[in-house]
DNA sequence: CACAATTAAGTTGCGCACAACCCAATGACG
DNA sequence: CGTCATTGGGTTGTGCGCAACTTAATTGTG
């Protein structure tokens, strides 16, 4: 891993003027990405009744089966101080249900409900929608996530 | 405005399978990085006693001098319900002090308190501190900033 | 001048993300 | 076998982001 270290050229010979305004713009404009995401997700889900990260949890669960919560933590990068309500909030929606599995009491598995399952149907055309909104070709977004998944694995290492 | 409309090539093609992959990942990479980001400014930021958006907030200020909430909420993208509270906070910290406006009642000033100019000096070396974690080169960094500009732009326009 | 529309802040409520805890079940080791 | 560390989930508290609403001041218009 590592391959060459490639410490950013040129680096350390800005001023400190120009390095304020970069960085503050390499995130700030990654959150606006983010939360231009948002928007458009809100609106396509709307009707689904369904926020981002809630349609994330669904869509793990269309896609394996029942899982336990620690999974679908480890697939969304979430912990239980954020699943455990929003697993709560769609369970009282009806879409989830959850069970004490019984080999090992502490585990609680995921199952979706009918309503749950035959929900995947009306969220089938959001992707499309999502991908269009984006304005960008198919290439452009891998090489995006390509450049992304480097930055967060650089950023990673540091904290 | 809008050059050639360029409407992804090739996309009306791809299997539903396959977008939902994509698209899933994203967003999905795209809150990673931004996550990543948050974790490293958490740490460099720790010990100044501030968040990332309260870090933000001061850098407006500290950039230009005291300034009214409308004014850095346009330049934060953030409302007055997520500034009020916010800047309520800084205030209580003792870094920032708020004012009537009198010549227009409704308008509130913000102003850094001597805390809060002093801080500043503290804060100067975080930037090149984060841009060193990206592992980015300054091209790269702005060549990100330019795509992600664009996908924001194309995404405010769907929602 | 009076009255409607707009504007700047603030407040409330909801959901998410994260940290710091707690609890119960499990597993490992002397 | 008993103790102790680990693991899976959950809860609490803080802060952010957004929507919807409220209040007060200002502006615009008949």
């Amino acid at each position: 891993m590592t391959p060459p270290p490639t410490p950013a050229p040129g680096l350390a010979g800005l001023p400190d003027t120009e390095l304020l305004k970069l960085d503050h713009q390499v995130c700030f404009s990654l959150q606006a990405a983010s939360r231009a995401f948002g928007g458009v997700y809100r609106e396509a889900l709307k009707d689904l009744g369904l926020t981002y990260p809630q349609y994330l949890a669904m869509m793990v669960l269309w896609e394996h089966g029942p899982l336990p919560v620690k999974t679908i933590g480890e697939r969304l990068h979430l912990d239980s101080g954020t699943l455990s309500p929003l697993l709560k909030r769609l369970e009282t929606a009806g879409l989830v249900r959850r069970e004490r599995s019984p080999e090992d009491e502490r585990s609680v598995t995921v199952h979706l409900t009918d309503a749950g399952a035959g929900l995947r149907e009306r969220a089938l055309p959001v992707p499309r929608a999502i991908l269009e909104a984006t304005g960008m070709s198919v290439e452009e977004v891998l090489d995006l996530q390509r450049t992304l998944a480097r930055l967060t694995e650089s950023l990673g290492r540091a904290a």
